[in-house]
DNA sequence: CCACCAACGGAACTTGATACCATAAATATG
DNA sequence: CATATTTATGGTATCAAGTTCCGTTGGTGG
């Protein structure tokens, strides 16, 4: 049994630390003290006081990336679901880090906006993406991208927490249901123009078309 | 033609110093220093250096969560859609401030991650409102939430950067299309199903109705 | 004229983060 | 094996943001 390396004795020491005195109570000289390491040594394994709970977000998302550009999926919208559940499992993996973290982000208003400046770089990867499979066509188009990174994003965080707080016997389940669900908000239509004001909303029932349609067209005719 | 009050003095030094020499290259010291004040004064009208260019997000947001609260909007999502309005003529009501804003947050990671925390906000008080407004109709009532405030908070997002890159003449009206269009993605059906894979998508357009029936019957009845 | 209150300034301190240099351990090289 | 060279680490000094505490000024009401 070999001492683990300085990396993890430093992650080890301060989320014992940060779970004693709170983080914004503990000092990185604490960490190294604990760890028997020098300060130095800290910056060099962790740019920041922050990178000790948020380690490999970069790693991760460079993860994403790929998978979205080597993606045989045929609409951008499945591309990106798919590209999102590597977030999901990685969580999952890393169960016991990551539930350890959330407790910390749901209290220290410092790591919440971290955490949320980092979701909004998968939203912008996703976004830039999506508009560019799009072809660039123009304004109500990219309006619609972001819409969907959004929802994608979205939909992601809402089974990621319900799973963090223990709310979720099976993430992965409650995921495709998700995904379905944004994918059934894109699925029916294209872009409702710019041009006349028109609205599209489209459907899929069981029940016969033609009883529906006086229905629509009360829809249809309705103001606002 | 009396002296500016100190806090606009500060906040004036503080755009020019950034203006010239870019946000991390200016101290504190520099900022009170060329407004004629004291480092202490500094501190005491701003939290922090980054405050100077955030300097309302706070009275901003409690407007915002008032005007959901007295609105008379039937639905929890033309509630928010008005409620976010005030957001977007804030902004253009102070444009100068807004687009130098834009500038700095552009460049700086660390502003921009500060944008985003603060539109973060927004995003969860419209959540949870819109939840609530939905009576904790258990889990996917609650993903719909999610849903339509990160819809929401999207396509504002969306028409407010456009205007602040000068890509939009018209932004309220931008706005205004935007909003349809998130409306339109939720209006035309309760929730899909966990239920019996029922997918609505409803629609509005000058064609005649009659003449569509037969192209959505095509969609209906197409496989996924 | 004096007591009081609010705004401002100054100095010292804490802490995260960086830069630079010194030293010990590991490894390569003759 | 001895010596050079890289690599990991520690220490010190320094900077800048942010806080605390206290002193000073200036106006206001008695």
């Amino acid at each position: 049994m070999s001492k683990p390396s300085p990396r993890d004795r430093l992650a080890e020491a301060a989320f014992a630390l940060f779970d004693e005195r709170g983080y914004e109570q503990t000092t990185v000289d604490e960490i190294t003290e604990r760890a028997g390491l020098g300060r130095t040594t800290f910056f060099r394994y962790y740019r920041s006081k922050e990178d000790v709970i948020f380690p490999d977000h970069d790693r991760l998302l460079a993860l994403v990336r790929d998978r979205l550009l080597t993606s045989g999926r045929h609409t951008a919208l499945a591309a990106v679901c798919d590209a999102v559940r590597l977030v999901l499992l990685h969580y999952l993996e890393e169960a016991g880090v990551a539930r350890r973290r959330y407790a910390l982000t749901s209290t220290v208003p410092a790591l919440r906006d971290r955490e949320i400046a980092s979701v909004a770089r998968y939203q912008r990867l996703f976004r830039e993406f999506i508009a560019e499979r799009m072809g660039e066509r123009g304004e109500p188009a990219s309006l619609r991208a972001e819409l969907m990174a959004a929802a994608v994003v979205a939909a992601h965080n809402h089974v990621l927490r319900r799973w963090l707080r223990g709310q979720s016997p099976d993430p992965l389940r409650e995921f495709e249901d998700a995904m379905r669900q944004v994918a059934a908000l894109f699925a029916a239509h294209a872009a409702p123009g710019a041009g006349d004001g028109t609205t599209i909303v489209a459907f899929r029932t069981g029940q016969d078309l033609d009883a529906l349609v006086p229905a629509l067209r009360r829809v249809i005719e309705a103001p606002e």
